[in-house]
RNA sequence: GGGCAGUUAGCUCAGCUGGAAGAGCAUUUCCCUUACAAGGAAGAGGUCGCAGGUUCAAGUCCUGCACUGCCCACCA
């Protein structure tokens, strides 16, 4: 077996994950003697190609499919597409007019066969993207939003509703894209400062020789005033409530209202009420019953004002209006003012809130419900903190604008009967699946079906439940075994727009929480902090990093830097040490390997484990401490800690300390000898490749298939068990010949002698009771710390030519050449001053009554050695320096 | 205005239920030692944002403050 001496990953890798893909390693079968383990994929837009957001969410989803499935469960993980409604019409939209097509002139029809076309040339490219990464998704499962049984589902979700009274239609005042030219709900838009002004202009009062002045950011919407506010307890404007003012430019009459929602503090205090236009307003008109003037159309046209701000768009209006209000001195003040202003999350456009005929769903009783469910701990978040944010969201929901203006996504079930001249009668509109038959009202044959389109989040929120067939298939039996999902992945970015929707419809609908668990993982950022943009420049493009350090450094890089609960800053330097950490892996194998081949056969490593030293009990303890460490880690959903914990043990004590003793093993003649560390080196090497194989599958996959001659890969192989907890005491023991390892090397580093050198030494033995420990393995020593020979004896002089150290209960003496005498001087007071300290502050420590009486035993304890040992040393020290 | 995070080595971050400050990268010295120079050995570098409090003991718990970031809001 030739094993390169650098990791080839882009060779390993193609060929696991055509393996895996190919072998439907990860296709899930109902099983009801197994236990299922399920996760539903957020479905990806079709206009989406893999980012670091896809990368770090698919990658965590696989780790914790893997660990399970080797944790005996059946599991399966569901990969799928959105359609995604706007974005995706905007995206075809944009191509089409390269080639110089308006989606007007095609028409509905025509267009939603490009959209189409379109996805089924390249809506797959995210889930071919996934490939890459090696993800454990059940292939032949892959659903869309848009297809067949989907649609069902969304057709009967809505029915139902529609039946419960819950979906009503309502002219209404919406956010409106007028680039888009649809409406959006609440979350669709996405606030952003904005410099502005803020204009003070004065309203006329009819009837005085006076008049109140108004503070507003959109003087153009002065031609929908239809009253001005004041807050009732202010004292200015208290006299003024229900007299009549002029409106400028118009001189339309207009009344004074109050309402405690104006702040007497903001501007004037005197606020004008637009109630087409603004939110605010529109509520202050309810209470008050004033009229509604539309003064800004579906294309942010103006409508409805004096002939010469006709048809212009708001922008040039609002320049007319304030220079007109100048040149009639209405106008007294601008200030420079910074506000938010709304924008449409998926083109930026401005939003323009105004009155609009839409489709709406009562969302009050699914919310109470899907706070009850989380406050109940029917699903649970993780990290908990996310609870309270989504508790907050949902007690203050308003109703959900589920219409849409634009062709691509669910024709709303919706049909209108109809007259011979195709117009709409006055009877009931009725919600069916298909095209009804008869009108239950007047008999009438002809209908025609709703325009609009539902919200792409309508079809997402049933995602958990309609990729099992739910509202296809009234009796779906993977809906029975599959559901509830186990876990739900996600960013916190959709919290709302999606998780929080998916609870309420799953409640509605199946009267169960559609996951168990929800594991809200974090945004991946650039190294500043900075979200990853386009124009920002800072993107770094995961199908980059594949190709120069591979998809399992990509997966180590993200995972170990997903802290729950906290964004990921990520960058070059990242990956390119988990590729070091992957080859790293590649070369202990590979000695491992090549040393099993001079045994004759791979084969020949015993099953069963027989630890016989102090190396061996200690790595199996290291080992099984990660382990059980590991194990709890990827069960709470903390696959940083899974990462970094494997990384510590793997290469700080398995490769650099026992491995180094290994080769004393390696190189000695007796077989018998070299096959027994070989079996442990195996063992542990083995463990640690299934407990990583969830993070990078590639790699550990192809080390246990060479390691391995069993049929099983590692993906379908047993997680590992603790076997030998026996072995505690050689934790302690091996710190001490470590630390005299330790202080044997920084001598000889400190005294300039190279670590290659082989030196005697003399051990002065000062604790009896490390005595038998560190001669049972001075072997350790002299390989690791290159030590010729080592002379054990009690008070020993110090020899002329020698560097002292003290470590593990001895005084350590290096016979040495030409030593320099103030070299070492210098260096002992060093040491000195350091124990001195610490005998100090150890002392300090036990002179302190209520610490003696108040301290755990073990604690006090552990001071008394630390004074001891301090003691010995300063004394040593001492001596050692008269000696000099 | 409300909510939630964060503030630890030059950079990016770990540090669980309180018991002598850690990693990776960068940096200094030595080493191409027969798994790995994408490596090994050793070192330098932190008054753990500030101020109080609880405790024998606080990076860790509590209170207040400052700054940064994110989310939400009825920012006329």
């Amino acid at each position: 077996m030739d094993m390169d001496k650098v990791y080839n990953f882009k060779e390993v890798e193609k060929r696991w994950g055509k393996y895996w893909i190919e072998n439907k390693t990860f296709s899930a079968k109902i099983d009801k003697n197994k236990k299922p383990f399920t996760i539903v994929i957020p479905p990806a837009n079709v206009t989406g190609s893999l980012h670091m957001g896809h990368a770090l969410n698919a990658t965590l989803q696989d780790a914790i499919i893997r660990f399970k499935k080797m944790q005996g469960y059946n599991t399966l993980w569901v990969p799928g597409t959105d359609h995604g409604g706007i974005a995706t019409q905007n995206v075809v939209e944009k191509l089409l007019k390269k080639e110089g097509i308006i989606k007007y002139d095609l028409g509905r029809e025509k267009f939603l066969e490009k959209v189409w076309k379109w996805r089924s040339d390249t809506g797959d490219t995210i889930l071919n993207q996934l490939k890459m990464i090696g993800c454990g998704l059940d292939w032949d499962r892959v659903s869309f939003t848009m297809d067949k049984s989907r649609s069902k589902s969304v057709k009967k979700a809505f029915i139902q509703l529609f039946k419960r009274g819950l979906i009503y239609k309502g002219k209404r005042l919406v956010n409106w894209c007028p680039r888009c030219s649809t409406a959006l709900s609440d979350i669709e838009v996405e606030y952003e400062d904005e410099k502005s002004s803020l204009w003070y202009i004065k309203y006329p009062l009819r009837d005085f020789d006076s008049y109140v002045i108004v503070a507003t950011t959109r003087p153009e919407t002065i031609f929908g005033d239809t009253a001005v506010a004041i807050n009732p307890d202010d004292e200015r404007y208290m006299h003024l409530v229900e007299k009549i003012l002029k409106l400028p430019l118009v001189n339309r009459e207009i009344k004074i209202v109050s309402d405690y929602i104006v702040d007497k503090s903001f501007g004037t205090g005197v606020v004008k009420v637009t109630p087409a236009h603004d939110i605010i307003d529109n509520e202050i008109a309810k209470k008050n019953n004033l009229e509604t003037i539309e003064i800004i159309d579906i294309n942010g046209k103006m409508i409805n004002t004096p002939e010469k701000y006709q048809g212009l768009n708001v922008e040039e209006a609002r320049k007319e209006v304030v220079k007109d209000l100048k040149k009639a001195d209405f106008l007294t003040k601008i200030e420079d003012y910074t506000h938010s202003v709304g924008r449409c999350y998926r083109c930026l456009a401005k939003i323009e809130p105004l009155v609009s005929e839409q489709w709406f769903l009562n969302v009050e009783e699914m919310s109470k419900k899907a706070v009850a469910a989380v406050n109940d701990a029917k699903t649970i978040f993780y990290p908990e903190s996310w609870k309270r944010p989504y508790i907050l969201w949902l007690e203050n929901l308003r109703d959900w604008c589920i219409s849409r203006q634009i062709w691509w996504g669910h024709k709303i079930p919706i049909y209108y009967c109809v007259d011979d001249k195709n117009n709409k009668t006055s009877c009931k509109p009725i919600a069916s699946f298909d095209k009804p038959k008869e009108c239950q009202h007047c008999k009438g044959e002809n209908f025609v079906q709703e325009e609009d389109v539902l919200d792409t989040w309508f079809s997402s929120a049933l995602w958990p439940i309609s990729v099992f067939g739910w509202g296809e298939n009234e009796n779906s039996q993977d809906l029975k075994y599959f559901y509830p999902t186990s876990v739900l992945v996600t960013g916190h970015e959709i919290i709302y727009l999606w998780v929080a929707r998916m609870v309420q419809f799953s409640l509605e609908f199946t009267k169960d929480v559609p996951y168990r668990d929800i594991f809200i993982h974090g945004i991946v950022r650039d190294k500043h902090g900075k979200k990853m943009s386009k124009s920002l420049d800072n993107v770094v493009d995961p199908r980059d990093i594949i190709e120069k350090y591979g998809a399992d450094a990509l997966r180590f890089a993200l995972t170990k830097s997903a802290t729950p609960g906290k964004d990921i800053q990520i960058f070059e330097e990242s990956f390119l040490a988990a590729r070091n950490f992957a080859n790293k892996i590649w070369n202990a194998s590979r000695f491992i390997l090549m040393n099993l081949e001079s045994l004759g056969n791979i084969d020949k490593v015993d099953k069963k484990i027989n630890p016989t030293e102090l190396a061996d009990e200690w790595i199996v303890v290291e080992f099984e401490s990660i382990l059980a460490k590991v194990k709890t880690a990827y069960d709470s959903y903390n696959i940083d800690i899974v990462a970094r914990e494997i990384y510590d043990f793997f290469w700080t004590k398995y490769c650099d300390w026992y491995i180094e003793l290994s080769k004393i093993r390696m190189m000695c003649s007796d077989i018998n000898i070299k096959r027994q560390v070989l079996s442990i080196l195996v063992y542990i090497l083995k463990g640690v490749l299934q407990l990583l194989s969830p993070i990078m599958p590639f790699i550990t996959s192809e080390i246990w298939q060479i390691l391995n001659k069993d049929k099983k890969i590692i993906a379908e192989s047993v997680f590992p068990k603790v076997k030998f907890s026996q072995f505690f005491e050689s934790l302690e023991k091996m710190r001490t010949v470590q630390d005299i390892i330790v202080k044997i090397r920084t001598l000889k580093s400190e005294m300039n002698i190279s670590s290659a050198v082989q030196i005697e030494a003399l051990f002065n033995v000062l604790d009896d009771n490390k005595e038998k420990i560190v001669k049972e393995n001075e072997h350790y020593i002299k390989q690791l710390a290159k030590i010729v020979s080592i002379q054990f004896g009690k008070n020993i002089k110090r020899p002329k030519n020698s560097a002292l150290t003290i470590a593990g209960g001895f005084e350590i003496f290096l016979l040495l050449e030409g030593i320099d005498i103030e070299k070492e001087k210098s260096r002992l007071l060093k040491e000195l001053a350091i124990a001195e300290q610490e005998v100090e502050r150890t002392v300090a420590k036990l002179n302190n009554e209520n610490f003696v009486k108040r301290a755990a035993k073990v604690e006090v304890k552990k001071i008394q050695i630390r004074f001891s040992d301090a003691t010995v040393k300063v004394k040593k020290i001492y001596e050692s320096l008269k000696f000099l």
